[in-house]
DNA sequence: GCCGATCTTGCAGGACCTGCAAACTTTTAT
DNA sequence: ATAAAAGTTTGCAGGTCCTGCAAGATCGGC
């Protein structure tokens, strides 16, 4: 909902009522609350779709493709959707920066989405949704895109998004070995 | 507070209410609010001490150790204490799989922890705190210490915590390789 | 026993969110 | 065109969470 992000960008999270964000939509507090199950909600938007679609995407790609380069472009159709509202997200990842109280929400949703990103994994890896291998790689996942917006945000998107997601999808492949300050990639 | 998980484990984050915690523990629901900002961070416990100390250890640790060894090494007291406590944690980690609305609330306690880790990390590294690879590193260590506690709790306590975390960690120092079922570590 | 500091409590009240049933709008069928 | 059906929006009542404030209780030292 756009007016609630422009308020709450403006005033605050907690500066801002319900009922203020119902009257600048137009609509009463009680529809409000039939399309948005939280106030927060209303901030954060809705990966569900993009959750199930991701699952399918990765599903469909060749078995043979390294787990990481599958991941990445299976994300690309993503990264590009958020890219074309690049201005939306952009309000919306300061609002998060500026009201750490919706981090909460945000991972909670993001969490939805890497259930079903487990089962991908466990399939695509032929181990079992069980196995230590797929909760972790779907974690991790979650966590570098999380960082990458996070990044790009802080740069008001002047670079592309799907630079920064690449970038967090390189140290994810190679493992957290120490980078040289000029960061090359695993020198060997 | 102990009270707070029996009720919890027993019938369900949202058939208890503070009112009965409070009465179970024995004070006003107003003191209950002096304790615990929130319902659920009575249930969560309290990291902030954790995260501070963490810092410390890893920082203090000699630098030129790979960063994931000196990561785990930081972390051992501090698992050595959850397995101290280790029906406490069981029962915490129980009510957290029965209640997922509570996983936002712990991740946004550990989100303060990695606020911290970030910091050490760079420091570690030489890097800036504005660099991709000590936010990443951190929100990683967070995610991969999550993984393993889920897994953990699972197993009733079973194994050892440390087994869960060790080979968490061990994922994340040589990437999302491909593992084979049997999980040998980078076969090349 | 008195005094200051800390801890606990009650009260009033705002904000979030839900279930229910009434009003309204839109679509479909005749 | 009218009526029925289906879907949406709304108001209302009410429960729960959480906060600020000020009054009371408790405890320590003197």
């Amino acid at each position: 909902m756009m007016a609630a992000l422009r308020l709450v960008d403006e005033r605050g999270l907690d500066r801002v009522t319900v009922d203020e964000i119902s009257e600048a939509a137009d609509v009463s507090p009680r529809t409000f609350f039939n399309y948005f199950a939280t106030k927060d909600d209303a901030l954060i938007g809705d990966p569900v779709h993009d959750a199930a679609s991701l699952r399918d995407r990765l599903l469909a790609l060749p078995g043979d493709r390294p787990l990481v380069a599958a991941l990445l472009e299976a994300l690309t159709p993503s990264i590009e959707e958020i890219q074309a509202e690049r201005d939306l997200w952009l309000l919306r990842m300061r609002v998060l920066k500026n009201n750490a109280q919706l981090l909460p929400a945000l991972v909670a949703h993001g969490t939805q989405a890497e259930e079903d990103l487990i089962t991908a994994i466990a399939a695509r890896t032929g181990l079992s949704r069980d196995d230590l291998f797929p909760q972790l790689a779907a974690t991790l996942t979650g966590a570098a895109i999380r960082t990458a917006m996070m990044r790009w945000a802080g740069t008001e998107g002047h670079s592309p998004l799907s630079d920064f997601v690449r970038e967090a999808f390189g140290i994810l492949a190679t493992g957290l070995a120490e980078p040289t300050p000029s960061h090359q990639k695993a020198p060997r």
